[in-house]
DNA sequence: GCAAAAGTGTTGTGACTACACCCATGG
DNA sequence: CCATGGGTGTAGTCACAACACTTTTGC
């Protein structure tokens, strides 16, 4: 069936991590041109026997050298089409969303990219849009889902949850009231072991929190004010 | 470049119309092998020259016998990939959700299929799913955002509009509540001629209203109880 | 004037914000 | 027992659902 052309189908993975308070991109130094040396989102072209979702893992692998894993989340994002994205020729990507809550990466070729400072230098091929798009979807689940939980530990801190939702969605957030509505919603619960040994310096050791849901899960409400 | 070996790339339109009072999609019978006369979305393979919005409209013109027109709204949808979702041979395709306010179409070839009659019997390909993706879709977007005047004329009755989201989200709503609150978020206005040609047998006459904006735009919240 | 259809006003209920207060620990 | 940080309670405000009431027309 492949001799009818056919536009290139590639995917682009946008894997966030929180670093230094800051929600950022993990991008990889491009060894080959186009932009070789210039700092990218990782990409392959999609093979005729894989699917987009084991494409866009084959990224991660080839590109950031990151095997899959249990605590990495994928989602399709969108797909980007304009006509000279790729200088190469006609390229259609399917944009992946991919949120990573384990340990860090250090690989020389990986960087950490802030979202913030995004804007300011432009990245190769149409990635600066695809990173915009894909940071709307996040907000945007931030505040109808419990997408939040792929960025934590199964525990976590009501601080670091609050923290979490600060970052991404860039505001103020009172904790108490967060705290409140989340339980009433029942996306959170406590559990009732106290934390003891976290090395605090005093003060009421706090509660340890986990979501009751391990899926995304759709709140009935954007459950923010 | 496209000596590489790469999935065939393709668009299917879900285009939605009320009929009836009911959420319809259009379905085409289909001319050729696989699923030969079987109702289908209609849906082409992507040129290497085009848009995947381009490839849409051609689906539709070439499918349907639709041209493009202002009042037919396309947004993309999401992309498809099962391995084995088209028997010829690999093909990933982009499902494009469309609006159509203008008449109904009347081709021998067209059927317009209400939603809720699909499940019953099986469509061919993987079309089930996308339409079902489809409807998640749309009726997200009616609660957030002003996507119902791509269903409705520039002015409307409250009555109408009410209606088309009772059809849509398939549950009652109360009109009185429903204007009050859509003029306080100022997502619709009254104009403020009255109506008095519109062959009532009585009774007062209604308020015409419209949109405040033309383009989808997002409302704060969730408008919706 | 009466019925019908549309639009307006009101009221009780529930939810949210802000903040004061209380609790549990280390030193 | 005081300082520190976490957690709980509350009160004022706001928004909403339900429904009664008023307006404007045709006959």
């Amino acid at each position: 069936m492949n001799n009818i052309e056919t536009p290139v189908l590639s995917v682009d993975v946008i894997l966030f991590k929180i670093k230094k308070k800051k929600l950022c991109v993990l991008l990889h130094k491009r060894e080959t041109e186009p932009f070789k040396d210039a700092y990218a989102l990782p990409g392959v072209a999609v093979r005729v026997n894989e699917t987009l979702l084991m494409g866009a893992k084959r990224a991660l692998f080839e590109k950031l050298n990151i095997n899959f894993h249990k605590n990495l989340y994928l989602e399709q994002l969108a797909t980007f089409d304009a006509l000279y994205r790729d200088v190469r020729g006609r390229t259609v990507s399917v944009g992946y969303l991919g949120i990573d809550s384990s340990n860090k990466y250090t690989d020389e070729n990986i960087i950490y990219k802030n979202i913030e400072d995004i804007n300011k230098g432009s990245l190769p091929f149409d990635h600066n849009e695809i990173i915009e798009t894909a940071v709307e979807r996040l907000k945007g689940k931030m505040r109808y889902t419990n997408i939040a939980h792929k960025f934590l530990n199964s525990s976590f801190l009501i601080e670091e949850l609050v923290e979490l939702y600060k970052v991404v969605l860039n505001r103020n957030i009172n904790l108490t009231n967060f705290r409140n509505k989340l339980l009433k919603i029942e996306m959170i619960e406590q559990k009732k072991i106290l934390n003891e040994a976290v090395g605090k310096k005093g003060g009421r050791p706090p509660h340890l929190y986990s979501f009751t849901k391990n899926e995304i899960a759709f709140m009935d409400k954007d459950f923010l004010s």
